[in-house]
DNA sequence: CTAGAACTTGAACATTGGTTGAAGTCAAGC
DNA sequence: GCTTGACTTCAACCAATGTTCAAGTTCTAG
């Protein structure tokens, strides 16, 4: 489905949604690809992104920090509808800081197995 | 240079060091090849590596679970003499304590990023 | 209406961390 | 001294996350 002039006007080209999310145009049309985001078409096949677009990749971005893949990502966006309200980012948000917490542990868990792996080290040469 | 018998028989193949380091004998080549670790070899061309060798693949799997590449371990374990005493071992441990909690701090970062971000992200559409 | 910027696709390339397979060689025990 | 398992190299392949390039099309401002 193409899109009306006023439609239009309201949506975001690929350069526009790269600047706004501060990433390249070719990571946008990645995203696009891996169905992390998606956009409708102009007549002349051009991309056109909803507004909102541009926020999803930035906390996509957040996200892949976290230690998400972009896969991971997709997933967990799918269950954020369209034109998300304040409530579907808080949830969103919830679900990253829990897993941020348990990359924390693990990293805490690597510790400790660090210590354990150089104490053997230590030891006469079993 | 290769081996008197002598020399040999205090030395591990590949398929010991593997076995002793928990990884394929494809990994421990691989980590040859990244120079993380080296290798003498036999009149007949076959790697044999000291004793010590499968702690030094242990800790660098801990290492990576740090986070830290192949690249960098091998940069951080330049620094470890041949037949790493205590001390040796200490020094490693401490450096990746710190680049974990290093980690976990930037983890920290991120979550607060994440607030932020969807924040702006509820604001009327900017 | 037209120039030029921005867009399109598809394929190739890059990086990291390995694994797998083919074809051949070495080492150890009987 | 021969068999067999373990070893050798080299190359190809995998997945993830993009970037870059070529060749062509669309959009927009003047």
């Amino acid at each position: 489905m193409t899109l009306t002039e006023t439609q239009a006007s309201e949506l975001l080209t690929v350069g526009e949604t790269a600047e706004l999310s501060g990433t390249a145009t070719s990571a946008i049309r990645f995203y696009e690809r891996q169905g992390l985001i998606e956009s409708q078409r102009t007549s002349g096949n051009q991309r056109r992104y909803q507004p909102w677009v541009p926020c999803v990749v930035r906390v996509a971005r957040v996200a892949q920090r976290v230690g998400l893949s972009v896969q991971e990502i997709t997933k967990v966006l799918q269950d954020v509808p369209d034109e998300p309200t304040p409530e579907d980012w808080q949830r969103l948000t919830d679900y990253l800081v829990a897993d941020a917490e348990r990359r924390i542990a693990e990293l805490h868990t690597v510790l400790a197995d660090l210590k354990s792996e150089t104490k053997r080290c230590d030891l006469p040469s079993r």
